[in-house]
DNA sequence: TTTGTTTTTTGATAAATGTCAAAAGTTTAG
DNA sequence: CTAAACTTTTGACATTTATCAAAAAACAAA
């Protein structure tokens, strides 16, 4: 508890009322490896704060599972798409480790909006960062060689290599398992 | 300025005073085609409604430009990083028609913010509907083939074709002009 | 350990896309 | 209306990356 309280401190410091209100509203959970925390086709209520463990993203296209985020400590995870638009989630969220987390229903945010003023303004604020990253994500990506990917990934986010499987960083990265490895094998 | 507030209502609809104190926060300007609304280097301390036109942000790799995004009719539109961070901005926002918009200062919309807790909760809705156009756009992009990528622009934002030169369109799509070209040709 | 399972690597080949250069077409400004 | 500038298309070729299949390596469970 104490850790999802500095991350949202990280992001706005929240007046003693609006943080007690706020972490009576988080509910501890503990899941093992490779349960899921959204399915798709089910609608996703709740955000996640990731307090301990690895996720991903992924999607089916063409029978394929294409893994497009991860998840680590002190990341707030969801199926964003259908949170915020109360829609079927078309991704599943599934824990590559077992994790610790906290969770908070969207209806409980809102209320929480409504009550507190300086909550909402953390959100606005989480909502910004979050945006530039997967821009700079997605900036990153564009015409990019297989092997300059695989060196942003090297030197901006080497943890997500020692752990997360090759087959999932290749499909996060938008190239062939097989591709991957000959890079690596490569360098 | 009807058109600026039915955009803002779209996003949540204002008390009659934060509409007010908003709308008196707006500047008009009119700026010609190929001009610069930011510039690589300088920060970006204005967001901008565009009322009318078309531009793109872009920016330089390897002596290209690469375009990574268009701003049409009804879009809010800055360089986010710069606009979020105060860093420098990385790219540039150039306009691809002669154009009307509407500024509003950073410094502006934190004062707003403070006064006006509906005006940040109309943000952070903003900033919700931001980040999953820009994830939408990203699953679309990863493991599709550039034919893939073109049947999608058309379906999914024709407007796009019938205003931007091919180059751009290329580019934002992340395959060479000679591809795109070739795949036009052929269907 | 030993066996079975999963992950990673390697090889051969095919397909997609990029690059460079030039031609054709279109738009703009005088 | 014409010349210059810019945009789009086409051709030839090189390169990158995907795909399929199988081997090797790493990991996990009995």
């Amino acid at each position: 508890m104490q850790q999802l309280l500095n991350s949202i401190n990280n992001y706005y410091p929240l007046s003693k009322s609006a943080e007690n209100a706020l972490l009576n509203c988080f509910t501890k959970i503990i899941i093992t490896k490779n349960e899921y925390l959204v399915t798709e086709g089910k609608v996703c209520h709740k955000l996640y704060f990731l307090e301990k463990g690895a996720l991903r993203g992924f999607y089916n296209l063409d029978g394929k599972e294409i893994t497009h985020w991860f998840g680590f400590e002190n990341d707030f995870v969801t199926s964003f798409h259908s949170f915020i638009t109360g829609e079927p989630a078309v991704e599943n969220v599934q824990l590559m480790e077992s994790c610790t987390l906290w969770s908070i229903e969207k209806e409980t945010m809102t209320d929480l909006f409504n009550q507190h003023h300086d909550i909402e303004r953390l959100v606005r604020i989480a909502y910004e960062k979050y945006y530039i990253r997967l821009e700079e994500r997605y900036v990153n990506a564009q015409f990019k060689t297989a092997k300059e990917l695989y060196e942003n990934l090297i030197s901006q986010t080497p943890h997500i290599l020692e752990r997360v499987p090759l087959g999932f960083v290749a499909s996060y990265l938008g190239i062939s398992q097989e591709t991957l490895s000959r890079i690596r094998s490569r360098l």
